[in-house]
DNA sequence: TTGTAGGCGTTATCAC
DNA sequence: GTGATAACGCCTACAA
């Protein structure tokens, strides 16, 4: 059995509730006092017992973070925006991972009572209305991480949709004028906002810009296929923007076979500025995600609405702007921020 | 205020004993009873406070995790083998980072009283013989991961020695003779051992091998730069064993522009198998090491000496084997355990 | 089989 | 400024 409050009372030769008001900093402890628990507490390598005073006070100093996954570029990247700011705030983390389990992430959910103040949750299923209300309680502050918008809690994530114009627009602006789309999943969110800002972009740009797109998976064999599509045409576009990277990798690797210089022929673009993409050549443009500061923003928001008690928020989703990122030759890149257009969300 | 086990007694008009002894199926509950206080209890919706059970039942289903990062390939991997192990096994992860702060660790260490019932630890500090003592409960059960040999606590590690041994005598079967290394840093226990192994590989080997070493940083540019030097010289290796893939890329790259062919003339190995080795040309024959395994082992030793209570476990390691991977020209990789030498530890 | 009651280690509310 | 003492929610002897 370890050290607990009351031995360092009798060691102090004072009430636990003197030894509980000294090393919890409040004021009316006189100095002499609060020295001695203070050197008695540190004599007996005393460390207050987490349940014991989470019980008493309904305070944790830890917040649930429940992911589809935990291991992986994005949830790593994710996981460390958070990680630095529950350090500076004095957070602890309890992580959990469903690995698209819709039941084992309900009970990742349940279990988080009573042992978090407030929760991070990634999960498509809040697609389902009473998912939530069936298992978190109501009370328990809660922020989403990249959820479809139009949900009633607060949530953050990536504005695909702003990105994407900025792409479209950035090429447009460097002249090119027969600009095709590289499709992601039909179900994908951030797919369809990618898709949508594509179509929006074109759209304001006039009418001689007319939408061509190309159906894809994400992976980087839809977007060697649709390379290969462009391929058996004799009139091609002269500027490729795939939905993400590992399909411009694709498409890129595609034309390349088939003899079309890019960018001089085609110019190929991506989005998510994936770690490959710099080692891809010729080198790709792409718009990046900062994914640690998506994680950042999501735990600062929870602490804060936290911070403010039951405060009804305004609903409303916080979107990260991605930036633009051409690379030269050598690898180097320029970023600049996508400020295009404004989102459509609020 | 979420609804209690009291709430729950009231409404199936039992004692607040009888619905713990069903809630934890115990077996002295009547079918009947224990039928009615579940259905009560759903119907309340009704789930356990974590900090009050914990309390009195001192156990959380918690595990601490304190690692140097949480983000990297690295650390996500291994978080992903320790996840995986304790979804399975109903844990809870409560993970924590300390960025190479000591005085961080420290705290994060002592943070974990009262919140987990075993900790896996990752540190360099180690080396500082009670600096777990003066951080950690002697009674906590603890997991070392990659530790330096020889520490009093179980650990559980990566066979650099016998990956590396095995690696050289991979070279030596396939006729080369002169086989250079790429040194790691110094003070890096990963870069000795495989160092170590390199050699003795080399005496086992016979007397014609003689070691041919190259300092190192385990970043691509020392190992550009050690493929420079050997461009220099008149007489070369005709292999070299690049202590991590980094620095075996770096040398391909020298070497390549240098206008040496490999491995016709120079064959270049690394050790890792980063996910970007894949994607190296011509493909690079490394060791690969299954790091989610080994998060995976860590967690399931510490649940095995937390079943076992206070057994004085026999101080020891256990060494994960690295597998050779080999790769043809189209990626596929061929791996093979690097049984080769018995490990050195135990 | 079930209920009563003590205790887990802290914090917080009172008196003093 | 300090010390009893009652919560906090749950588990578990011990009784009934």
């Amino acid at each position: 059995m370890s050290v607990t409050i009351k031995d360092v009372a009798k060691a102090a030769s004072v009430s636990v509730a003197t030894v509980s008001r000294a090393l919890n900093g409040h004021q009316n402890v006189a100095e002499a006092v609060r020295e001695r628990v203070l050197a008695v507490a540190a004599e007996l390598r005393y460390s207050p017992h987490h349940a014991a005073r989470s019980l008493s006070s309904r305070r944790t100093q830890t917040v649930g973070v429940v992911l589809p996954d935990i291991h992986g570029e994005f949830f790593s990247e994710l996981m460390r925006g958070i990680d630095q700011v529950a350090r500076t705030r004095g957070q602890h983390l309890l992580v959990s991972s469903y690995h698209g389990n819709p039941e084992e992430q309900g009970a990742a959910l349940r279990a988080m009572r009573g042992r978090v103040d407030g929760l991070l949750l990634m999960s498509p299923y809040v697609h389902d209305v009473d998912f939530l209300e069936r298992n978190v309680d109501a009370s328990l502050p809660m922020v989403l991480i990249n959820a479809a918008q139009g949900r009633p809690q607060l949530s953050v994530g990536i504005d695909n949709y702003g990105g994407a114009r900025a792409m479209v627009a950035h090429l447009v602006d460097a002249g090119y004028t027969r600009i095709a789309f590289i499709d992601g999943p039909e179900d994908n969110d951030d797919a369809r906002e990618r898709k949508r800002g594509y179509r929006d972009a074109l759209a304001a740009a006039g009418e001689t810009y007319t939408p061509w797109e190309l159906p894809g998976q994400f992976d980087e064999d839809s977007g060697h296929r649709a390379g290969q599509a462009l391929l058996a045409l004799e009139s091609r576009p002269d500027a490729v923007f795939a939905a993400n990277d590992m399909m411009a990798i694709g498409c890129l690797y595609a034309l390349g076979r088939g003899g079309v210089r890019t960018p001089a022929d085609i110019a190929v673009v991506g989005f998510d500025d994936i770690p490959l993409a710099r080692y891809v050549h010729p080198s790709l443009t792409t718009m990046r995600v900062d994914i640690a500061e998506l994680g950042a923003r999501a735990l600062k928001a929870l602490l804060e609405i936290e911070g403010a008690g039951e405060t009804e928020t305004a609903v409303h989703t916080a979107l990260l702007e991605p930036a633009l990122v051409i690379r030269d030759s050598s690898g180097t890149a320029t970023a600049s921020s996508s400020s295009g257009e404004p989102s459509n969300r609020s």
